[in-house]
DNA sequence: GATAAATATTACTTGACAGGAATATTCCTT
DNA sequence: AAGGAATATTCCTGTCAAGTAATATTTATC
């Protein structure tokens, strides 16, 4: 998994803007009026989302138009996907790992 | 959705623990050894991700041992839903903003 | 081509965080 | 109770990222 999508979500003015083009795509402007951000902030928060490959860019006109890629969500889907087992099975390795030590206690103090 | 499952993972080192732990808990100085840690940052790093519930503490004996909590992924699970529409329904929302903005020309310049 | 709107970039300051070393704490063992 | 293993905390330093203000760039309009 890639650390920069967390890294890029990590910050809230950038997981506002993720969640405000769920609804769809919107020009700088937009985004900044919606959510109070200045204009130059919100630039350097979309290119930080831009690079990290969570929203691409389309000129309209005068403006730049954003929208989500649907890319790293996906990916980020299947990351999650590996840990499903974890809370569906209800599998708690904890007993496993103690019985573990106790073998190796068992086998006495020669290490190696 | 919460910041700080974000920002807990945006740390490289962090998101090795947390993929370590997918396999069973562990203690810390394993967890040190395994990734090549020092041990003041393992505990370090630990104590961020305890702090934002990704990782439950069980000491037993003298060890501390470490493992995952299955909410924050489902937490994030329930939130990655609300974008799935966006890859599954091929939904582009680009048309109809462009629309949109038509209307309002059309409309005169009048703004208000 | 000049002007203005929309957006991007830069420079500066400040605060948060990671690594490293040293130290403190907790708990087991004898 | 003493010694030692396992872990947590503190202090220090350097780096990086965010906010702000100012400026540059692009593109449409006239």
């Amino acid at each position: 998994m890639n650390v920069s999508t967390f890294s890029a979500l990590a910050e809230p003015n950038r997981l506002d803007i993720v969640e405000l083009l769920r609804d769809g795509p919107l020009p700088v402007g937009e985004i900044a009026d919606r959510l109070q951000l200045g204009q130059p902030q919100t630039s350097k928060h979309l290119r930080v989302l831009n690079e990290a490959g969570l929203v691409e860019v389309q000129p309209v006109a005068n403006k730049r138009i954003y929208k989500l890629r649907a890319q790293p969500f996906q990916e980020l889907d299947d990351w999650l996907e590996t840990f499903r087992r974890m809370w569906e099975e209800k599998f708690d390795n904890l007993e496993a790992y103690l019985r573990q030590l106790q073998e190796q206690d068992h086998r006495g103090g020669d290490k190696e």
